[in-house]
DNA sequence: GGGCCCGCAGGG
DNA sequence: CCCTGCGGGCCC
């Protein structure tokens, strides 16, 4: 608009263009927010003394324009109680007249309209509707610009949240204060906004329906040794220095062979039987390798010149990329000068070339076959990267590539990427996947030579019939072997529904104390704290990652300097007044009651059971396995089911528990095979414990036990497998340990709840 | 934060 | 067998 200089005073009454301190005279007050602005500094000041009466801010007549809107967003002022702009309007008019009001709360009802209406009643059954958390979504979180619920929200430290394009937008018009309060928006966060994955996963839960239809199948397939790789990662002994980098790679998890196409089903995975799902995150590369889903430690792109690529990783090594989500650019590999004991390098040297695995995207680009994408937290000059660690973000196809020169001055291989998956990405509350898009117009083409584009259809295309992304030609055939485990047996384990608590401590537990947010924050970094946390506690301080002797991951508090506990970033500015984000709050507690309401139904039924045949399930899942029929098996399966249902519901496993002859039989079997009969001793040790501590709201429990918390989790799944290990062959303690800190220190985020 | 160094997997 | 590689830990 006109107004790209206008700023208004701030909270000292200082005008933020001239920084002098205009007289009351000299000043206007906008009718809609009552923020004070400086005459003489405004690009269009009223014409006339009425005009100035009914004047309105630059901002707010923006924001009845809905900046970064397609069209004028009519259904979200319904929501917030209004039935049209003019509504809002008098609304916020009616709030300024009434005299029955104090400044203080004027201006709490006037966000709490511009920011999309009040909340839900008080009194309303949120359950009437089947949709607990969306009825407290219900305006309350909505951005201030384009008045719908965020897209690709981004929160500013003041604790209000946004779309990221309305965001870019404001910024990009010269703002530097946020659109609701008028606080400072931190240069960092203006220039390299992050998308808060906490409140997509918010706003998707609460427009998910219920209908989440589960489908188990089961598939015979075939199996190699898999046995003799170590679940994590470990230390090589003649390696000079400790650590990962020093480190074999690893067991793979999924049965797909290295060169397999397309996401990784649940069919692949005898770990969960779920597959790997869109927005996975994983700690590093090797964890990403270790589920299938991008092998290559080092390398960007996994690929055959003769095949196809089948995935490329985005983690900021090439400054040519250029990320937009749904699309990005991306660049080819080599030319690089890696001689000595290099393995990066980011100076260019020479030219690329369409060779090698630059070769092998452009065969994928040609087939049109599916490509993985995995973002790195690496990429620090992307909106979409993860905060941390390493994530799935699905299905993209290839849909030209060319050469250019690059911005080092070299020629360099680019590549079109466009998202095409069947599930959301993790950064937008669409609750459905990818629909078939147009190209988006790059302009660099301009410029291109060897330009590729596809000639034939593609062998991954939408079907407008069913609806999603499908396989439109047979996949390419692979032509190794696969990666797998020996025995099926993870296969009869079903996918378990996970709680809503379950879903609460995984999606949205602060990252210094990780019980479920209270109070929660989000830093200009994009990182969720417990209020409490981070002000409270340990306020003046921060923290530091350190491993402790065992290699095991902590936070140690470092004094005097503050810096974000997730990412090291200074949030000094951010703990001065740091804010409390109240729509994530909403949320949480909103899943807080829906948590406890589906307890108490549980119990319920769990009482209906109780008076049925108590040992029906075990006879039927033993019937469909009469090819196996011996008696270890049956015990297996028996521990199967243990296992199931010690990864769903947690108030399951107390249930379950009376049966302690089966389970010390099974630890005195571990016990004898074990070459360490340590493991199987605090194996035992351990299951006390969790025991002991599992009647006890999960929420309540104490710091120091926190790395005991964070093993509860994972854990049944870390015992099961060092079960099985024990009962198959004999492993060395070494990897024993090794297997259980892999699985404690994996970040899963399911996009799918 | 930058430089150095390491093992490893995979392509060719 | 050699070369390549958008890792990762540690030291400075």
């Amino acid at each position: 608009m006109a107004h790209v200089s206008d700023l208004p005073c701030d909270g000292d009454g200082i005008c933020m263009v001239c920084q002098g301190k205009p007289s009351p005279d000299e000043t206007l007050t906008c009718r809609t927010c009552a923020t004070p602005w400086h005459v003489a500094c405004l690009s269009a000041a009223p014409p006339t003394m009425a005009d100035a009466v009914q004047w309105e801010c630059p901002d707010c007549s923006l924001l009845l324009v809905a900046a970064g809107a397609p069209e004028p967003p009519k259904a979200a002022i319904a929501a917030a109680g209004a039935g049209a702009p003019g509504d809002l309007l008098a609304a916020i008019r009616a709030i300024e007249t009434d005299d029955s009001l104090s400044e203080l709360e004027k201006a709490k009802r006037r966000q709490e309209l511009l920011s999309g209406g009040a909340r839900a009643p008080e009194g309303e059954d949120r359950r009437e509707k089947g949709n607990g958390v969306l009825d407290i979504l219900d305006g309350s979180l909505n951005c201030s610009f384009c008045m719908q619920l965020p897209e690709r929200p981004v929160t500013t430290p003041c604790g209000h949240n946004f779309c990221l394009k309305c965001f870019q937008k404001w910024v990009g018009q010269g703002k530097r204060t946020c659109a609701n309060c008028r606080h400072e928006i931190p240069a960092k966060m203006a220039s390299q906004p992050r998308i808060n994955s906490a409140l997509v996963i918010a706003i998707r839960m609460a427009k998910m329906s219920k209908s989440n239809s589960e489908n188990a199948q089961a598939k015979v397939y075939h199996f190699i040794h898999n046995q003799n790789r170590p679940d994590k990662a470990f230390t090589t002994e003649r390696a000079k220095r400790a650590g990962k980098a020093n480190a074999c790679s690893g067991k793979i998890f999924v049965t797909v062979p290295p060169d397999h196409f397309g996401p990784i089903l649940a069919d692949n995975d005898p770990e969960r039987n779920q597959g790997v799902l869109v927005g996975e995150t994983w700690e590093d590369r090797m964890e990403c390798r270790q589920w299938g889903v991008h092998l290559p430690h080092v390398a960007g792109i996994a690929g055959q010149s003769s095949h196809g690529a089948q995935s490329v990783a985005l983690s900021g090594g090439y400054q040519d990329d250029e990320d937009h989500g749904e699309w990005f650019l991306y660049t080819g590999s080599g030319g690089r000068d890696l001689t000595g004991n290099r393995r990066t390098n980011k100076e260019q040297c020479k030219d690329q070339h369409f060779e090698k695995s630059n070769e092998a995207l452009r065969v994928s680009c040609k087939k049109g076959h599916p490509v993985r994408v995995v973002r790195s937290h690496k990429e620090k000059r992307s909106a979409y990267a993860p905060e941390t660690g390493v994530r799935y973000d699905g299905i993209y196809r290839v849909e030209k590539c060319w050469r250019k020169v690059g911005i080092q001055g070299r020629v360099v291989c680019r590549y079109l990427f466009v998202r095409c998956d069947n599930d959301p990405a993790p950064w937008t509350s669409d609750e459905h996947g990818d629909r078939p898009r147009p190209l988006p117009i790059v302009k660099e083409l301009k410029g291109a030579k060897d330009l590729t584009e596809r000639k034939d259809p593609p062998s991954w295309d939408y079907d407008a019939e069913k609806g999603c992304w499908m396989w439109k030609k047979p996949p390419p055939k692979s032509r190794k072997r696969y990666w797998g485990m020996e025995d099926g047996k993870g296969m009869r384990r079903s996918r378990k529904h996970m709680s809503v608590r379950e879903k609460l401590l995984k999606e949205f537990s602060c990252q210094i104390c990780r019980n479920v947010m209270n109070l929660p924050m989000t830093t200009p970094c994009a990182h969720n704290f417990c209020k409490a946390c981070l002000e409270g506690a340990f306020a003046g301080q921060s923290f530091m990652r350190q491993r402790t002797c065992e290699g095991r991951r902590t936070l140690r508090a470092q004094k005097n300097i503050m810096k974000c506990p997730s990412c090291s970033i200074d949030i000094s500015d951010f703990l001065q007044n740091p804010q409390v984000n109240r729509e994530l709050m909403g949320v949480i507690e909103s899943l807080q009651s829906q948590a406890l309401e589906e307890e108490e139904e549980e119990e319920e039924e769990e009482e209906e059971e109780e008076d049925e045949n108590s040992e029906s399930s075990e006879e039927a899942d033993g019937a469909q396995n009469n090819l196996e029929n011996d008696a270890e098996d049956r015990e297996n399966d028996a521990e199967d089911i243990e296992n199931d249902d010690a990864e769903g519901e947690i108030s399951e496993e107390t249930k379950l528990l009376p049966k302690p002859e089966a389970e010390t039989e099974k630890q005195e079997a571990c016990k004898q095979k074990a070459e360490n009969p340590g493991n199987c001793i605090s194996d035992l040790v351990r299951s006390d414990t969790a025991d002991a501590e599992l009647p006890v709201d999960l929420n309540n429990q104490e710091d120091a036990e926190d790395e005991e918390a964070n093993m509860a989790v994972p854990e049944s799944n870390a015992r099961q497998l060092r079960k099985r290990k024990n009962c198959n062959d004999v492993v060395s303690p070494v990897k024993l340990d090794a297997g259980v800190a892999t699985k404690s220190k994996r970040v899963k985020m399911a996009a799918a709840i």
